[in-house]
DNA sequence: AGCTAAATTAATCGAATGATGAACCACGCC
DNA sequence: GGCGTGGTTCATCATTCGATTAATTTAGCT
């Protein structure tokens, strides 16, 4: 499993095709689940050979996490950079403009919504792992920015650890069930359009308009 | 598989296993998806041999068809149900009484949204099967009531087709999500508190509330 | 340039999967 | 009450999966 604890500089090409297993590692299980994916055809997907998978990562859970590694990373440095951006910026906006990259986020990347129904349906060692390293963490960063809403007195949806759920709910199963949306109203939830009036919808539904703010 | 166009009635017990391995296929389905899941599970759990699903269903896929069609049927019966008992009543109402029972459903049958998660993630057969079948009648019939809503000049959320999978999002997520909502929160979605503040946030985003009619 | 460790692949293994067919059992029907 | 089909299981097959191993190629280091 590349046990090398020495001296040598890894190739680039190695460092590619790590790369490039995390991102159809990515894939395949958002879209099959752990149980369903296989790691062969997650090194098709790559273009390398099977036996890359466990020499790389050692094994199918720890290639794993590795994806659940990548997919939050991505989102971390999303965030973040929104956030880097707003320093004094008053919590209503800041709390519109964090849900906005949120909305455009789950549109960029339904991998990550996908990613964690497949592994929240049942209590598993991953799910845990899941919940210690990411979700705890980034949900405590959010409730800084909520909890500044609730002390400017407007119309607070519910208590956090509530709303949480059902706002990723709302934003992005229009995105994990993209294929089903397509098929059954013929619209396409990645389309410009979409991704505007689902911004302006969830906008609406989440953002309390104190009575001065409107604009 | 079963092909008996035959004069003898069915036995009992051949209901009985045929029933158990319905029950058996939603749960393992949902949890796992469609590939994830085994035959050799499903039976274990439905206290039958693995011979046994192919001989009453055929394939893995029709089991799966058969496990749709037990869900769906569920939900029908339910909101069927809920439905005949509000001839007449006026709109707001009806929707805001077939939304308190959406809510329910979903808290008492977690593995619908499951399901339709598992299978909604990349185009399949099956899923053109479950939108035509189920998804599209289901949708229509919800069609009625919102658009009686909006011709009540109440702040409409949005066009139809948009709201239906937001709506979908939000009320189902605590419970598709369960476990991890268990861990990350050390809430019960499934309490009856819980249920009845998440009914009540639904129908406070979802229900526009006319000048006069709260209450 | 040459040595050597790192990276990749091909070959293979044991376990699990879905399906088939034969043997056995049980129940509806007359 | 026993005949016969429907129902169930057992044994088995071909396939697929994840992982291990050995052999081969690639590239970092001096």
């Amino acid at each position: 499993m590349m046990n090398h604890a020495s001296t040598r500089r890894p190739q680039r090409r190695a460092l590619e095709t790590r790369a490039r297993l995390i991102e159809a590692a990515i894939g395949e299980f958002a879209e099959k689940g752990f149980e369903g994916a296989s790691t062969g055809e997650i090194a098709s997907r790559a273009g390398v050979a099977q036996s890359a998978v466990p020499y790389h990562f050692g094994t199918k859970d720890l290639l794993w996490k590795a994806a659940g590694e990548g997919l939050f990373g991505l989102l971390r440095e999303r965030l973040g950079a929104r956030l880097a951006g707003l320093d004094g910026v008053d919590v209503l906006t800041t709390a519109r403009l964090l849900l906005t990259e949120f909305v455009r986020f789950a549109a960029a990347h339904p991998e990550l919504h996908r990613f964690m129904l497949q592994e929240g349906t049942g209590p598993s060692e991953r799910l845990e792992w899941l919940v210690a390293k990411h979700v705890v963490p980034m949900a405590s960063v959010l409730e800084g920015v909520f909890q500044g809403i609730e002390s400017l007195g407007g119309p607070s949806p519910g208590p956090m650890t509530h709303v949480f759920y059902v706002l990723i709910g709302a934003v992005s199963t229009p995105y994990a069930l993209a294929p089903q949306v397509r098929l059954a109203t013929g619209e396409d939830p990645f389309s410009e359009d979409y991704i505007e009036a689902h911004t302006e919808m969830m906008l609406r539904l989440f953002i309390p308009s104190l009575p001065d703010s409107d604009g």
